[in-house]
DNA sequence: ATACAAAAAGAACGTTTGTTCATATACTGT
DNA sequence: ACAGTATATGAACAAACGTTCTTTTTGTAT
């Protein structure tokens, strides 16, 4: 059983499909992006993707699903602990936010779902839930905590959290903007710190 | 010489595709929008369409040039006047961003862009600079202003400046999401006047 | 080696796309 | 009333689109 041809040749051509389409769509986006260029990108013809695929709606659907399933805070159990350590609780999970945005697979798919955003109501639907009300959940948790322990003053914790998070995907916007163009991020990369100190002067007691 | 025939139909056809076209395109993006569709809007065949433009793409970038055409602070003068009073020069400039968000043609143009954004390069850089760079630039001198009279906590005056249209930002682009859905936007509505309070409570001295 | 299923190729289909062109109609100034 | 220009029409085009066939190749289990 050779298990790997040469180097890693030997990878199903379906999953070979959803990654060149989650490359293309996060492009061109799914009308800019042609059954025929997806094919030829994989090295097949296109009749071929229809042996693995229903249409191209389906490969779609298969590459947008990867788009909210972000290992994000893998720790949401010990949140209680962690919130009680204020400031770099707010440090340590903006540097997860800060990952995702340079980490190129979540910021293909980042870019897919503002591409898609206005075209595609069920992402409309899943943007507005688990991308920004988990968000919002687990930060307005954190925060109620801190304000228990007279870490901060005293809010609504919802309106800390929605004020928290909308700097970072502004930032996280404005970045992969930029990447897209190939520009530098520099004067950016640093914002997302400079947030967590402007934010934690806000807000501490 | 009958000015308006019956109630508005004198209108030129050239304004006409116009303003059919940035709807259709607002909704549907450049690619899906098919310049048949727009002439059978406008009620004239596709080919009389070339009597007034040289292909899709000149009537896209006349629709466009209204993107970025807003009559924002139209008094930028006596912005050190209307600075001095604080709060509530922020809370003037958040009604402001607040109207512009609820009006029917800068909320096409706004998803317009966001459609656009990533398939567009020259709509990207009017997009951080028109756009971002400018509101930076009033508000930034707006914060100048009250840092050097004490009427808030000294800080980097382009700092808070994003940090307070980050959110504004976020906060128009949920409004215009659930708007597309003709979703309620009754809980979001009062997030403007919110953030205000917070942040001015996040700032003042 | 043979048989069978999976995957790829090749050709073709019916649409839709943006655009062009020759022709017809409508409007305007003299 | 007439000429000239602007605008609309209708037909046609070449190209690209998603998809569906039939046929060939490949890989695998017996």
């Amino acid at each position: 059983m050779p298990e790997n041809r040469t180097i890693k040749k030997k990878i199903g051509t379906k999953e070979n499909i959803i990654k060149v389409s989650s490359i293309l769509f996060s492009e061109h986006g799914y009308r800019g992006t042609s059954v025929r260029k997806i094919a030829s990108e994989v090295g097949i013809r296109e009749s071929a993707l229809y042996n693995h695929f229903k249409n191209k709606e389906e490969i779609f659907i298969s590459v947008a699903k990867e788009i909210f399933t972000t290992p994000f805070s893998s720790d949401e159990a010990n949140i209680k602990e962690s919130a009680l350590r204020g400031k770099s609780f707010l440090q340590k999970y903006t540097m997860q936010y800060k990952l995702l945005t340079f980490d190129k697979k979540n910021e293909n798919m980042f870019r897919l779902l503002m591409i898609e955003l206005f075209q595609n109501k069920e992402l409309r639907e899943q943007f507005m839930n688990e991308f920004h009300n988990d968000n919002i959940k687990t930060l307005s948790e954190a925060f109620f905590i801190m304000m228990q322990n007279s870490l901060i003053r005293s809010a609504d914790p919802m309106m800390v959290a929605y004020e928290f998070i909308s700097t970072l995907f502004y930032i996280r916007l404005q970045i992969t903007l930029l990447r897209f163009d190939s520009s530098s991020t520099t004067s950016l990369s640093t914002q997302f710190e400079k947030h967590v100190d402007f934010f934690w002067e806000s807000i501490k007691v």
